[in-house]
DNA sequence: ATGTCGATAACGACATATCGTTGGCGTATC
DNA sequence: GATACGCCAACGATATGTCGTTATCGACAT
């Protein structure tokens, strides 16, 4: 109950002053991100083999998210309903199948931000700090194109389709599973099972199909 | 500025032996979801599979630590030297190689018991909150006999339990995938990432269509 | 049109705290 | 001596914030 003062002692300095400006056509390209967990991955160093090849190597995508994405995800998610940053984080996740979480990095000042410009505000008798859009905010919203009210998107498109190189498939797929490991109903984790052991019946018909040597079919 | 100071209204609430007026602050707001499978351990958060070589589990049970380690640990580590609490925590999972991080929810509320009890101290004009140990912490480490000074070599011990029947669908279909990985050809990995990709959808979708109790308000 | 540069958004790591739930284990009971 | 009971420590999830570093992308120069 004393000390602590320190923590937030300048809530608004790291990128805190804001111009107003910006937002505006951010010409495509990647989004995506690729890391998740704070290992570099288990799959990726854990199984020792180089599988090297595969064409592109570093693929273009592991990047961050575009610049202004959090910030239009963060008014897109409130407009649906009010929200405090933790739910925001989950519901990114979710809509952009696991493929990206902001941090409570990108978040928090995010929304101090945003609050700070006057688009959201907090709650008022909430029981932590829920946020909600204000008029402003809902015109600020308004004025987004559908492609930027919904940039979890953009880390499914490209990254969901031909550009994901299948180790990075399987992570997303590996981090999917343990979602639903985790967080599911006991109802769900038995239909989790099955569509891991459908997958895995997948890959065995798929080497039988079509070997890598001899016996053809 | 505002916020936050609730954040440590009642620094000894949770498990201090002497709690005063209980009031929920801020908590709440949402309960914390229904029972989740006991997937700690070296599932934690990114993961962290321990196949192809070491893993193991905790001692005997489920993999919880027994009953003062948290406490003795943090003794331990505060008699070499001053720490805070977040590096207690990663010295612990050094030390037991990655098998035992006790979380945040175990770390600061027993240095609240600890100081409370004036064994340790908050060691003055450090930055953060960093403990060291009273005359008194460093007479109750003395009566510690080895095997409590080193809470985290038991964790090494191993036992295996099931819950692998879980795993273990997992754990298949991840080899199928390295079969796939390793020995397939170009157009046999473009099925399998398909695969893959299909289940992640699955997982998704079980997520989104059966929540197992979202957050909301 | 291309290159490069700088402001700053996004990021992971660090840090702290609380809540509901679970399970370790001491004790009372049979 | 087993076992049933219950307290409370340990835990994961929730929640919010900060900091140093990295990379995006408009702007300006070439």
């Amino acid at each position: 109950m004393r000390h602590m003062n320190h923590l937030h002692r300048h809530l608004h300095d790291h990128w805190g002053k804001h111009l107003h400006e910006r937002m505006h056509a951010m010409g495509r390209g990647h989004g995506g991100h690729g890391g998740h967990g704070p290992f570099g991955g288990p799959f990726g160093d854990g199984f020792g083999f180089g599988w090297g090849g595969g064409g592109g190597r570093r693929r273009g995508r592991g990047g961050r998210a575009r610049r202004g994405d959090v910030r239009a995800a963060i008014l897109a998610l409130l407009a649906e309903e009010p929200r405090n940053g933790y739910q925001i984080m989950q519901e990114l996740e979710q809509r952009s199948q696991g493929l990206w979480r902001p941090s409570s990095g990108s978040i928090y000042p995010a929304l101090q931000q945003l609050e700070d410009e006057g688009l959201v505000r907090e709650q008022e008798g909430g029981t932590g700090r829920v946020f909600e859009l204000t008029d402003a905010g809902r015109q600020e919203v308004e004025g987004l194109d559908e492609e930027q009210r919904t940039p979890w998107e953009a880390a499914t498109e490209d990254a969901g389709d031909e550009a994901l190189d299948l180790m990075s498939a399987f992570k997303s797929t590996a981090a999917a599973a343990m979602q639903v490991f985790r967080a599911g109903t006991a109802a769900q984790r038995e239909e989790a099972k099955k569509i891991l052991l459908d997958a895995r019946r997948a890959f065995y018909r798929l080497l039988a199909d079509e070997p890598p040597e001899r016996t053809k079919k």
